[in-house]
DNA sequence: CGGTATCCACCAAGATACTG
DNA sequence: CAGTATCTTGGTGGATACCG
């Protein structure tokens, strides 16, 4: 008889963003949360200190920057380097993986900047409705 | 004298998702909306009908659903054809620019469903310290 | 079936003040 | 400079009930 689930590489189809309880699920609602995508789009661009972040990503306040960093330092995606001096100094960079989400989230952004007309004339018809 | 601003395609770099006023914000953070980037990728599936729809994206309330359905709408992403019968039949499908839309976001979720095991590690890692 | 209306709970998030 | 602590509030979103 013929093997079942015989070689072949790893599954890889285990993982489901629809899935309520899969960890794929919450790290996109981590990565798509209000603050934290545009804080990976910000270090997309290279490596920033705490305060060019804030000042960076229009809006931020510091209380909701920290957050959105220890989340993303969480998942593996920012890793961040505290120079232990005095005034302090704490760099953050993407990971590896970090970087490949951050690439994913600069393509939607650019659909989205040069859509900008597109979106402005279709919101007039639909609020014209 | 060389001309300056003389010629070129347009200029795209008028739009800018880091600016709290611009268009492409406000768009992105619909898109980014904690149930509309699912609904996003439920439709980049092929057309769906609002109960398939609820039934595909785990954990979202008629409520909800509606509420992002309006905003993809609105926003020029999804298109809604009711059918008029009784019972009712409504579809929902991506446009041009909803389709451009969701293949990033199915990029971004590729990327995280192939990532699960590194971000588990990462979790346990930062949890323990 | 495909919604809308209403009520309510929680927490996301802003403001402010303070510290190592 | 880089945060944390505390307080407060508005909005997000869930549950339920109802309608064409």
């Amino acid at each position: 008889m013929e093997s079942i689930d015989a070689v072949g590489p790893a599954p890889e189809l285990v993982s489901d963003v629809f899935a309520r309880a899969c960890t794929s699920r919450a790290a996109f609602e981590d990565v798509t949360s209000r603050w934290s995508s545009l804080v990976l789009l910000a270090l997309a661009e290279g490596p920033h200190r705490f305060g060019e972040l804030r000042r960076r990503v229009e809006g931020v306040s510091e209380r909701m920057l920290a957050q959105s960093l220890r989340g993303l330092e969480r998942d593996g995606l920012v890793s961040r380097a505290d120079a232990g001096t005095i005034p302090p100094r704490v760099d953050y960079e993407l990971t590896g993986l970090g970087a490949r989400v951050a690439e994913g989230l600069r393509g939607l952004a650019d659909v989205l900047e040069s859509a900008v007309p597109e979106i402005d004339r279709a919101r007039l018809d639909y609020d014209a409705r």
